[in-house]
DNA sequence: CAGGATCCTTAGAGATACTG
DNA sequence: CAGTATCTCTAAGGATCCTG
């Protein structure tokens, strides 16, 4: 049986040290996961594909303006597929793209653990 | 052989569902861990326990006032831990509490993700 | 060395009203 | 229904100087 040293082989094997470096473009990324609003969005979506008015009423508190600008960066990213159709009234359903699943593969972990931890780290 | 839909146990198991709604506390510390420098300091943090001038080169580009503001919350949030030796000059060491070893968990994964993506991502 | 105290600037964010 | 267009404003963030 073999030990290595967690902390140091999960930095090396994740390659996490470029983040720390001004450069590094996974900091524009981190920004926009993580613009407040983010987030709460994919989460949204990871549960399951909707609509905007769904969306909005899901992400509690999200104002319309802040749920369009959202939307837009995470669909210029290529994390959320925007599907419209041109139908009247309008219907457009907002869903995770591949890659946006791949990445809520990773991110729900850290809002569970999150979720589950808010209270004893807020003191209530 | 069972199957199981991947995405909707993910998040019946890791109640994240909560985070949705307005009230949850996990916005709070959603919002301290995302505030931009946040992820940041716990990653370098992760790597090792480091003195205020280590961590202000290792973050490259955060400025005194924010290292010291993200370090203050962090600390209130009982992720990192703070050692200030009373001697002259002063030398104050910080490192990941317990907690936020555990946080670093399931951050670090995310972090990783991200900074192998972000060129897919940014499309640079 | 490790911060506090200040001043200043913007972008993030809210509210409201309007439209194809 | 699914947004856009404005307007406003706070608070996050940056730069600089100061100190035990």
């Amino acid at each position: 049986m073999t030990v290595i040293d967690t902390r140091v082989s999960l930095l090396d094997e994740l390659m996490v040290d470029g983040v720390l470096s001004a450069a590094c473009p996974s900091r524009v990324v981190l920004d926009h996961i993580s613009s407040k609003w983010g987030v709460l969005v994919l989460v949204a979506l990871a549960e399951r594909g909707q609509r905007w008015g769904e969306l909005r009423r899901t992400v509690e508190g999200i104002s319309e303006k802040m749920l369009a600008s959202t939307l837009r960066t995470l669909e210029q990213d290529g994390l959320v597929l925007r599907e419209a159709q041109p139908t009247i009234p309008p219907r457009v359903d907002y869903s995770l793209t591949p890659l946006g699943q791949e990445l809520a593969t990773v991110l729900l972990p850290l809002v569970g653990w999150v979720a589950r931890n808010a209270s004893r780290i807020v003191g209530d």
